[in-house]
DNA sequence: TGTACATCAGTGAACGCGCGTTCACTGATGTAC
DNA sequence: TGTACATCAGTGAACGCGCGTTCACTGATGTAC
């Protein structure tokens, strides 16, 4: 009979895994601060060395956080451009899922967006994606007359900035300062966000073809 | 002949705003992570302990510190609101007063918006505030016709969203995306994101105007 | 102006704690033949 | 199929460190009379 589920062998198996998930738990119940890789061990039920041998570093789990981090969103970004194919839709779409992303997991943005103290690393293979269908989503939305003309970086910035502020006025309170305010509103502010956006853009758009013709 | 600077009296007279800057010079230097009632102590020349007749708690000091940043914020944006008549260049002017303010001192932010761990306190008075002139120039901006109609609040979580994202963008990395990119090229950006937003509110309330005399 | 005394704001030693990291070790697993 | 051996992935003890916080203390300052 071979190692079974309530078996405890030597050998853990796939501890790096595990440290992975506990982590992810760690840091979502006890904020970054608590997550050390001695914690870490203990809530897999390891000796505090063992990690050692999978992380040098706790730096080095914060990393491969990261990396788990931005692939879960760049795959959650493909979903919502293989669904849809109305510019202006795929571009709210994107706004929403990334909103979304951050409201289900604030760990993740927690950790993708932490504050280094360290020397930056080769960032993740995810975060250029991130940007780079963003910006293709708003240059589609140029050729389809419901975005402004213009550098599509600048417009890309616009709305990373917006759905990014959004959340992390979310995760970090001053959200609350808005009455009457609870957390059945949260979609409701959101699409308010999303749909001034697309609203905004979609104006600018026809006032600049109006301007055009007009001429 | 009373205590000159030079002198070092047994009592250092005025250890409470001491400390407090060396808190800000801290968490500007080497993060909030690093900020510890010791080492500014440390920093200050004084015993360990003697931080602990001003402050109960490092939490203590973090709060007092999150007061001093709100209240320098709420200055700022009375400072614009007192310079300028015309309600769009106001809305302009206070979003730039915003990014500016967490660009030449970063260490603000880092307090005023730091994940809690414990429980919160009654929320700073210059927080409300900040968000009080924020509705208050969307509402003029709407009665100026430079801004869509529909609820305040939304427009203003919208404005606001916006600057703070593309403050934490720039101070949390991935900002970088966008080539070229250099520091120099931040008052660009910045500008292009207050533009858009300007120009988009405002084609939006003109085409609600002539929607409604069209009708 | 001087004296007695309370209060304030420091000192310095000590506590217990959890952390990251290292090390020699050992049990389990995989491979060559 | 069995055996020898290398390698892998754990263990458990130990290190040094800096932290928050407490405590009895003492020098400096302010106040009443």
């Amino acid at each position: 009979m071979p190692a079974s589920k309530t078996k405890r062998s030597y050998h853990h198996g796939d501890l790096r895994h595990a440290l992975l998930e506990a982590a992810w738990q760690l840091v979502s119940e006890r904020g970054l601060d608590a997550l050390t890789l001695r914690e870490v061990a203990r809530k897999v039920g390891v000796t505090h060395a063992a990690p050692y041998h999978h992380f040098p570093t706790r730096e080095a789990l914060l990393d491969a956080l990261e990396d788990e981090g931005f692939a879960a969103l760049r795959a959650q970004m493909l979903r919502v451009l293989a669904d849809l194919s109305d510019p202006g839709a795929r571009l709210s779409a994107l706004g929403r899922a990334y909103i979304d992303f951050a409201r289900d997991a604030p760990e993740r943005v927690q950790v993708m967006f932490r504050r280094r103290t360290a020397p930056a690393r080769e960032p993740p293979a995810g975060e250029d994606d991130v940007f780079v269908y963003l910006l293709e989503a708003v240059r589609t939305c140029q050729v389809a007359g419901v975005a402004p003309a213009g550098d599509a970086h600048e417009l890309a910035l616009t709305a990373w900035s917006l759905v990014h502020g959004f959340v992390k006025l979310w995760l970090e309170g001053p959200l609350e300062l808005m009455p009457p305010y609870d957390s059945t509103r949260f979609e409701l502010l959101r699409e308010a966000v999303l749909t001034d956006l697309r609203t905004s853009w979609r104006a600018r758009a026809l006032a600049e073809r109006s301007a055009l013709t007009g001429k």
